[in-house]
Order: C-alpha cells, then sequence, then structure tokens
DNA sequence: GCTCATTGCTACATGTCTGTAGCAACACAG
DNA sequence: CTGTGTTGCTACAGACATGTAGCAATGAGC
C-alpha cells in the first residue's frame, strides 16, 4: 500500500543540529511553564517537536544536560536584560535624586519583565518540578544583585538623610520589586507598570524628610 | 540457626495504624524538607521508618494521598497559627494606633513562623518537587489572607491620613512580611525578630504624615 | 540520476517506582 | 500456654522513562 497514511509518524523534517538544539530547548521551556518540569521528558520534548527520542540524545547528552542547557539559556537572557537595569552607584558630585532612581530602576525592570515573559515566569514562578540546581543559581544571581542594590542604597539613604538600615532597606526594595514583577506575570494586561511605579514613588515622597537636612558638607 | 543476624530487617515494632500514620507523615516530611518532595516516594517513607513499602499502603491508598494528608496537615497548622496572628479591623471608636497594630501583626507573624520551622519551610520555601496542588492551596490562603490585609489597610490608612493605594499597600506589607519569614527560615539565628520589626517601625514613623510636601503629582 | 554524509527511525535492554496478593510474626485474652 | 486478630513481610507484575545500537530515509553535489 502506498505511504498514503504514514500511522505512526511522517519523517519529520530534517534540521541541522544547531537549530534543532534551540527547537528542543524552546519546546522543554514550554512543557516547563505549561505543566511543570516533570513534564520535561526526552519523549515529551521529542513529540513537541514531531521528533523521537534519539534526536534528542544527539542533541543533549542525557535529560540533565537538557535541564542544564535550559538553565544556562535562562539565566543568560535573564542577566543580559538587568545589565540594561540597574544603574551604577552615582559619584560624589552626581547630582541624580535618589527617589528618581529607584522609580526608574522599578520602571525598567518591570518592562524587562514584561517584554520576557517566558524567561521570567521560570525565574519568578518556578513551575513545579524545579530542579534545586535552577534555585540554586537564581539565589546566587541574587545575593549579587543584593549586593549592587546594597551600594545604591547606602549612597541614596546617605544622600536623602534617612536613617534607615541600608541592608533591609535593600531587600525591602528587591523583594517588593519581584513581587510586582510576579504580579505582572501572574496576571498580564490587569497591572499596567505605572501603577507600581506610581506607588512607590507616592511611598518614597511620603517618607521624603520634612525638614531636608544640609546636601553634602563639602 | 537462632536469628542472631537478621540481615534483611529486624520486624519493626508493632503501631497502632493512628501512630503509625503520624509517623509516616513526619518522615515524609523531613524527606521534603532535606531532599526535595521527589524523595518522598513510598519506598523512602517506609524506609525512613524502618517498615515496608506494603505499611505506608496500609495508611494511604497511594502516593498522591499520602502527598495530600501531608499538604493538609501542613495547611491546618499553618491557619491555625495565623488566626492568633491577625487583629480585626478596629471599631470606628477604637483608639488603637495603625503603625503599632503592624508592628504587632508582624511581630506575631514572625515568632509564629520561627516557633514551627518545619511547617512554614514547607509553605514559604517549598522544597524541590513540590505538587502543584500545594502551591495552588497556599496560594488560595493567601488570597483569603490578602483580603483581610487589604480590610485592615483600608482602615489603617485613612485613619492615618496616608493617600496611598490600599490594595498595593496590603499587597507590600504581605510581601514583606514573607521575605522577612523567609530569611529568618533560611538563616535561623542570624536574624533577631526584633531586626525586622524595628525596621518597620523606622519606615511607618518616617511615613508619618509630619510635613507632606504636595499630596499628588498633577 | 547516483552517491554518500547527514539526519531521523524502530527496537531493545535496563532501572526505578508503583501497587497488590498472600504469608509470617507478634501480643494480648482467656 | 494457646488461640486469634492485628500488624508487618516477602514476592510478584506492571507502568514509565532512560539510554543505546543499528537500520532507513533524505537531499545536496557531482
Amino acid at each position: 500500500m502506498a505511504p498514503a497514511t504514514p500511522l505512526k509518524r511522517p519523517y519529520a523534517a530534517r534540521l541541522p543540529p544547531d537549530e534543532r538544539r534551540d527547537q528542543l530547548l524552546s519546546a522543554a521551556l514550554d512543557l516547563a511553564i505549561e505543566r511543570g518540569f516533570h513534564a520535561i521528558t526526552i519523549e515529551g520534548v521529542a513529540r513537541a517537536c514531531g521528533v523521537t527520542r534519539p534526536v534528542v540524545y544527539g542533541c543533549f547528552a542525557d535529560r540533565t544536560a537538557l535541564l542544564d542547557a535550559l538553565v544556562d539559556r535562562s539565566e543568560e537572557r535573564a542577566l543580559s536584560a538587568l545589565a540594561a537595569v540597574f544603574p551604577d552607584v552615582p559619584a560624589d558630585g552626581d547630582p541624580t535624586d535618589p527617589d528618581e532612581l529607584i522609580v526608574a530602576g522599578l520602571d525598567a525592570y518591570l518592562r524587562a519583565v514584561a517584554a520576557d515573559p517566558r524567561t521570567w515566569r521560570v525565574i519568578l514562578l518556578p513551575p513545579e518540578g524545579a530542579p534545586a540546581a535552577m534555585a540554586a543559581r537564581t539565589n546566587a544571581q541574587r545575593r549579587l544583585l543584593l549586593r549592587h542594590l546594597r551600594g545604591l542604597s547606602d549612597w541614596g539613604l546617605a544622600r536623602r538623610g534617612t536613617a534607615l538600615d541600608a541592608d533591609l532597606f535593600a531587600r525591602a526594595v528587591f523583594t517588593l520589586a519581584e513581587g510586582a514583577a510576579r504580579l505582572l506575570l501572574a496576571d498580564p494586561g490587569r497591572w499596567p507598570v505605572e501603577h507600581f511605579t506610581d506607588f512607590c514613588r507616592s511611598i518614597l515622597v511620603a517618607m521624603r524628610p520634612g525638614a531636608p537636612p544640609e546636601p553634602k558638607p563639602a
């Protein structure tokens, strides 16, 4: 009989290894987001690409290598987005307003998250079954980021003349920013970014020291 | 030969079903905390109690039922702890200071978490492989709690004369409280509870409407 | 059109966990 | 000490995912 009814599988289109690799990673990410990481099975990823298991093993040594590659890619994307978001600690004479620095940073961060939700979902709202290695790596990056925010806080609180624990302040800002990002991801469309930045600005304004001290002693 | 060397298994002590059930659940919780939920395997739980698999099946219909029971127990414990923490919305004439209400609530919450870390760890720092059903249930409870906090915020912000979005304020307080609790759990001993309550009080004091420059940015 | 390196497929062997059936040890009542 | 019900054990069968070996289809270059 002619192969008019290729019941099993219609011999998938051939792809060069690099493209296949990318395609498989994207499919794996979709599976993780929609049905959890435990749904990232060799068979599952292969099916999602209309391909059989040995094809996956052609691109990744084993399931662990696939997951590692997925985490690598997400981390890479997130970090490159973050690099554009966070300002350096301003120099001594810099006239930048600390409050506006925070608001601008929050705005940029939230827009970056909204612009690439698939990547940030995996980081901020880890789907079921996320590998421990991934949590470890995102937490390591969080610590680095926190260190940077701590530097900014030292500078900003001093400049503002606000007497607050800089460590906890940095952590609070970070926690709230991630919380806002989670709301954005969980319910896109409901929360315009300005909703959060306006709120942030209101709080900072409310916290303005009523009688501002001397701007700088030299 | 005498059974001097019971190589395989020394016939575990017999327990009535209720006690066995509790023991199995505790062992499962330990496994989840130490090695992730995927380590909760029938065999693993049984071994941890010095028992064989059919004993587990005597107490739970299957693995899913075991996990459900574990989630039930955690939820129950957490909710009964929370019930003692959160105050009702004060009546109209009540002279309670809103800021002190927040600080006292935070204090009580953090102490409740510190008093039962195994329960709260599972909720606030879900180990690897946590079942989606569990996340769904804790999130449902979070929504309820948030509703209550929203009521308190409406009252407190009005009474204080602070013009802030009550919904976001409630969410912010909740997010920060959970963040503080996570720090407590992740690194017990490093963070005295007063560290957080003092910081919280400092912020609220700084936000006292002493000299609000302009209420709204046109 | 043929050749041949490349890409994908079928089929197998293995390991780990689940869930069940039927037997064996214990301990308490009398 | 002996019966009897309860609790635990050994042993089996099946599901599902992994990872591998060897064959088959494809299509670009001559």
